[in-house]
DNA sequence: AGGGCATTTCGGCATTCAACGACATTCTTC
DNA sequence: GAAGAATGTCGTTGAATGCCGAAATGCCCT
């Protein structure tokens, strides 16, 4: 039997992409938030790759139920086989009630990390603050969706299980939705007595 | 533009219908539980009642993302053209993370409802325990499932917002599942000092 | 019992899907 | 920059969908 939180996640991801307008999009969405290449899905299915590109692409417009049915399934299975990481982050961040076009991923360490390890991790570059820290957890969210989709107290669930963590912006265009992000929590941020000197 | 809570119930029906092994049936269920009749939900897609009744009867099998888009936006259309009483309902119990097959109603009344008021409208039979209290909501679970899938201190949320309320039980066989909601919770209940003179 | 309604069954037809495989294109990787 | 692999485009085929309307069935009512 397949478990709870397979279940849920199944059902959202073929909710979705059965009321896109363009169900081929969103299956291609989740292929790639899963990292799957169009091939090895097309193995796991046993189809022939072409048939993922067309659905994909958009030649099959109105995909019938199984086929969106064999494709979730897929994507899940292979997954799972890989250790299910995908999985259990989405699954978190829909048990925490977050559309994952808002949140990215959410990530806590079951140790601390020290800031400089995290920072060369993913190759960024210190501007401000104190160095000299340690972070339990990581919180990618993108920065458009999160201003145009959450309200002012739900801005706060994106410090997930540790607030001693770090977040990542994306598509940042006035630089105002994290600033949004800084001000409207009660929580206090590593940059709260230097926000000027923000690039 | 359409609410969350409506497009996100709408992704959850969507998903079980398009995950059903058949659709059709799955249709159906929803249609029901929106207590719509099949030719109101003809009326309102413009198509012919026989449509309806050839997916649901299951002549097709494997129905295509439009059409299973068209029939759950339709029948949440429906239901919100009168009041939108299911889709509140239904939220409500997504909401508090539920599957709709333990919890089939949940209602939390905004003043106290007369206990013999309430026995009267769903004509009950009045067996122990005093009869002149209030209560502020009711919720229907379904016996086995609740079982099947709820742990112990999943019970407790079947209490609603006000815990001064009538739990209803279908499905009782046994009579195993209400002694568990009762027994499990530390929530008092008028049953609490006479559960032996039960039936 | 029988008229009136809602629903199901079913034959039919145009359209589209499901899937393949051949071919063109775009990455990789050396 | 060229060989090889992975993807994407497309023509093709049988099968199934999407939808209708006519006829059959079931259901309520007085």
């Amino acid at each position: 039997m397949k478990s709870a939180l397979r279940t849920r996640l199944a059902e959202k991801m073929a909710g979705e992409i059965t009321l896109s307008a363009s169900p081929g999009e969103a299956m291609k969405k989740w292929r790639l938030a899963f990292n799957i290449a169009p091939g090895v899905l097309a193995d796991e299915l046993n189809f022939s790759p072409s048939v993922i590109s067309d659905y994909e692409g958009g030649r099959r417009k109105n995909p019938g139920t199984a086929v969106v049915g064999k494709i979730v399934d897929s994507i899940l299975s292979i997954d799972e086989a890989n250790g299910g990481r995908h999985i259990r982050k989405f699954a978190k961040i829909l048990y925490n009630d977050f559309d994952p076009d808002v949140i990215y991923d959410m990530h806590d360490y079951n140790m601390p990390v020290p800031l400089t390890r995290f920072c060369s991790a993913i190759a960024c570059t210190h501007l401000v603050g104190p160095v000299d820290q340690q972070i339990y957890g990581y919180t990618v969210v993108n920065s458009e969706n999160a201003i145009l989709q959450l309200s002012a107290n739900e801005f706060n669930r994106i410090y997930g299980w540790s607030t001693e963590r770090a977040l990542i912006f994306t598509n940042v265009s006035t630089g105002k939705s994290p600033m949004i992000a800084i001000r409207v929590t009660p929580i206090q941020t590593a940059l709260r007595d230097s926000p000027g000197n923000l690039p």
